[in-house]
DNA sequence: TTTAGCACTCATGGGAGGAGAGTGCAAATT
DNA sequence: AATTTGCACTCTCCTCCCATGAGTGCTAAA
């Protein structure tokens, strides 16, 4: 693992730090003048050339400064980088924009990623991953005498409704209707509802036929809602201040992979949970130059969602890793303690 | 009104028709062989050269050819330009992409944007407009011992709900409750509930006051749930397809102006209803070479939301424009008939 | 009123040449 | 053996310059 001597690292480090602020190749020359050790520009050439060797460095051509590779920026976040404090200014930014508002968990993600776009500069991802929900158990309540309304608690804990319309629907028939579908449906996912459980379920609800069917309805679109994935991405503009993406082709290839919101989805889900997932360019991702960095979100032991930053390959790793990780576990606690399961993720 | 000769007119339109499929500059040459008139392209140059007065058309440059102003485009869209049908497939591409799901609103909106993007080939918006909402009535249901359901009924007709955590919660006190909330909560808006008000119901619920203080947080949230704005911005990429924003200076005005959720909002449901609103660049909307048309969506008489395209100043707003118009009567439609008002919009 | 003819204007694209930054290597130094 | 100095070499990038060509505006003729 150690295939880099100290003197390697703090070069390979110097480098990175100013690649990263300035987005362009960096001789040596400047790393000479820039490190505390002494040592001449010839020192750090020989040193460059057998990072070029080993892959950590690349040149755009042969007289141009060096350049990171991906392999190098994982080792330089992975443990050359310094860490970043959040400033307490920063910190109150996040505050204020994240418990403005504490609805639902798909508000509050986004509201997240807006906070995240404005104090990194980055464009920032929020990610919702669809759940395969199943009931736990239903009521009907009376609205009023046109329609009724539609309890479904589902086995995650969360309680969801709609509103159905039926001419005739007094409380014995609701309540005939409630045993039927707390007794056929429950358990079960939306593909689960087939045709025999249909005709199991009309059979048990005969006294509330005229209800059923509407009532179906209503429960297989709350069994599916969920199954709705959701993206949003915030400050895109933001990603286009970066010479990288200067040149338009570039842009469209980026923001190509945001538009692939299935895919964005699971592979934002996909990955480890309370550490920072770094995606280079090459790998999987189909745009040159960028890079994305996220957390996944857990809730009861589950990855319920992401949170990301996208930007240019050089991005200011230290501070969007500090940002994404005070989110990342403000936004897990928060819904570890919303919802009934008191397991702890890590 | 009529101050171009029909000449002139034949001359415009030619020549716009020419710039929406080419992008650039045209010339009198061009327009004079296009034309089925056999005129010269010196009897054209001086047409043109007195439309330039008029303020219909632009040089960019001594040599260079001719580009329609925003009031000859306005002229173009009010009268000029022939009148687009969607095919067959193109129809059947819109229905299957809007029929899949008819859930949420929201959820109709931002399918259809995503139809639209798709058909149009350009970026599509859709809007929805907060809405100040308040109470009908108000109904508390069991849940399991330590929550409880809170149901709203809002004045336009929609039920909301949010789960309450109660630790005692028995079926007398929420009656109490519910009694207290229909007493001293209907009617209001989320600014209307001020401390006399909670004082009231404080006072009223006095057997369930434990329960007050959670119940006031729901009810809170759900009468600010809908002052969310929300905007869906589909297509981004298209939008970079188009030569006039190669500069990316130029793609980040017109991003920037979508990433403005607020002024968007109300500038996209500000329009007229009922016919295609057009802004282009210079008028409000702050980036150069782009134009927005957008229908508000009506239910029960009021805008709800919009959908838009946005692209650059020289869109096919023949094709834009027929099938914004199904979208958005089909859409205005389906609101019509899902709400309970039956009042007519147009 | 229309057209033909012509001078004039500008954006565009293609070299040519020079400056500057950075490398790599060989010889000198520690 | 590791560093450093010195130097030739390689590229990119910028700028100046010129030719090209499309398109106009104007004048004089039809």
């Amino acid at each position: 693992m150690h295939e880099l001597s100290d003197r390697k690292k703090r070069i390979l480090k110097s480098l990175i730090d100013e690649y990263i602020r300035s987005g362009e190749p960096v001789g040596s020359k400047y790393i000479s003048g820039a490190l505390p050790d002494s040592v001449s520009s010839a020192t750090v050439r020989n040193e460059m050339s057998e990072m070029t060797e080993l892959g950590y460095l690349d040149k755009p051509h042969t007289s141009a400064g060096r350049v990171p590779t991906a392999k190098a920026l994982k080792t330089y976040v992975d443990g050359l980088m310094e860490e970043y404090k959040l400033s307490l200014e920063e910190l109150e930014l996040l505050n204020e924009l994240l418990e403005y508002k504490v609805g639902e968990f798909g508000k509050l993600l986004s509201q997240a990623a807006r906070a995240l776009s404005a104090i990194t500069n980055y464009t920032a991802i929020s990610v919702l991953k669809p759940a395969a929900l199943s009931a736990e158990s239903f009521r009907a309540v009376t609205v009023d005498d046109e329609s009724f309304l539609l309890l479904m608690k589902c086995t995650d804990g969360q309680v969801m409704t709609r509103t159905v319309k039926a001419s005739q629907s007094d409380e014995l028939l609701l309540k005939a209707l409630e045993k039927a579908l707390n007794g056929c449906l429950t358990g079960l996912t939306a593909e689960q509802v087939t045709l025999p459980v249909i005709l199991r379920l009309e059979e048990s609800a005969a006294e509330a036929k005229a209800l059923v069917s509407p009532t179906l309805r209503a429960v297989y679109d709350m069994l599916g809602a969920e199954a709705e994935e959701d993206v949003q991405v915030e400050g895109i503009t933001k990603l286009l201040s970066y010479p990288e993406f200067f040149d338009v082709s570039k842009a469209k290839q980026v923001l190509s992979v945001l538009e692939q919101k299935h895919a964005l989805v699971s592979r934002l889900t996909g990955g480890e949970a309370g550490k920072p997932n770094l995606v280079m360019s090459g790998e999987g991702l189909e745009s040159t130059d960028a890079s994305v960095v996220y957390y996944p979100i857990i809730a009861g032991g589950k990855t319920v969602g992401a949170i990301g930053v996208i930007g240019p390959k050089r991005m200011d790793y230290k501070k969007v890793i500090a940002s994404l990780e005070y989110f990342a576990t403000g936004l897990s606690e928060e819904m570890n303690s919303k919802g009934d399961t008191d397991e702890d993720g890590e």
